[in-house]
DNA sequence: TTGTTTTCCTACTTGATTGATAGGAAGGGT
DNA sequence: ACCCTTCCTATCAATCAAGTAGGAAAACAA
């Protein structure tokens, strides 16, 4: 049930690039925000393998997003750095296998697994860099957004 | 976002526990659930220090549940083998800190970590073993369970 | 009570995965 | 040509999963 730093500072950087107007280096990136910069550099290369970002190198060089930040969902940044969006030990939640008396646990984990999916894939970018209209991100308890927002 | 192997092993483990009717043995625990022996005894440990299981040794030893099954919650397993519930870069949910840019992503792991709460802590080892009266675990969307359920 | 069996408990060791690093290689601007 | 910046690969370090070995305690039998 941990997020691991992989997956945290993925968000970091996009929401960086998001809100930065122009490109973004790498090394900006990781004064700004506070973390290994080397580390980030491995993180760059799934988000634009993913692509999310664009990476443009030489003189005036950096980073810029593919898509406007409402059109990219945390989902997305979660998928492309963590592959699945939550795991069993190790194994993607719907394919793990249970022996006879745990099968209800199973239950239990696709049903964290949708929790977890209803927020971060109907929450974006754009949204957490206005606080003030992030609905989801504030209700403790409840369904979250209204509108459909169909993706 | 991941389930660890710990986490997982120690709820099979319980239910195992809860389902049969005297005590059950580490070994036959690891057979039944197919899940290595030694690294069982470690989690069991745990189970035993967070007053969750009681362990007898001896001939005709074995463990059992310290409280009725219905008393226990996916939650309370969770917090004795893994310590925090939701972990972020490895820290508490609610004690990870943000630089400027990033501080709604805050939210959005602490509305997680809120919506999972809401399940493993309404879900008891009880529900998990009567499959056809757990309404948390069948539900993809909405609240789950009306009665208050006080604890 | 003594011994024996069964089981739980603890400490240490190995292997694999993840977090983090360093040094180039390739590409764009000036 | 030269410099800057992104990109790629190989490597180190730390943490967690998994396994091993050796007690320590409790119940039963003689």
């Amino acid at each position: 049930m941990q997020v691991s730093a992989r997956t945290d500072y993925a968000l970091r950087a996009m929401l960086a690039v998001a809100d930065a107007p122009g490109r973004v280096t790498a090394a900006a990136l990781a004064r700004a925000q506070q973390m290994p910069p080397a580390f980030l550099q491995s993180i760059l290369v799934d988000l634009r393998r993913a692509e999310l970002l664009h990476g443009r190198r030489g003189g005036e060089g950096g980073y810029t997003l593919t898509r406007p930040a409402a059109e990219i969902t945390v989902g997305d940044v979660v998928r492309a750095v963590n592959g699945a969006l939550t795991t069993v030990r190790g194994l993607p939640t719907h394919s793990a296998a249970y022996p006879e008396r745990a099968a209800g646990l199973r239950d239990v984990w696709l049903a964290v697994h949708d929790r977890i999916a209803d927020i971060v894939d109907r929450t974006t970018l754009a949204d957490l860099l206005n606080p003030a209209q992030s609905p989801e991100a504030r209700a403790s308890t409840g369904t979250g957004r209204r509108p459909p927002t169909p993706k």
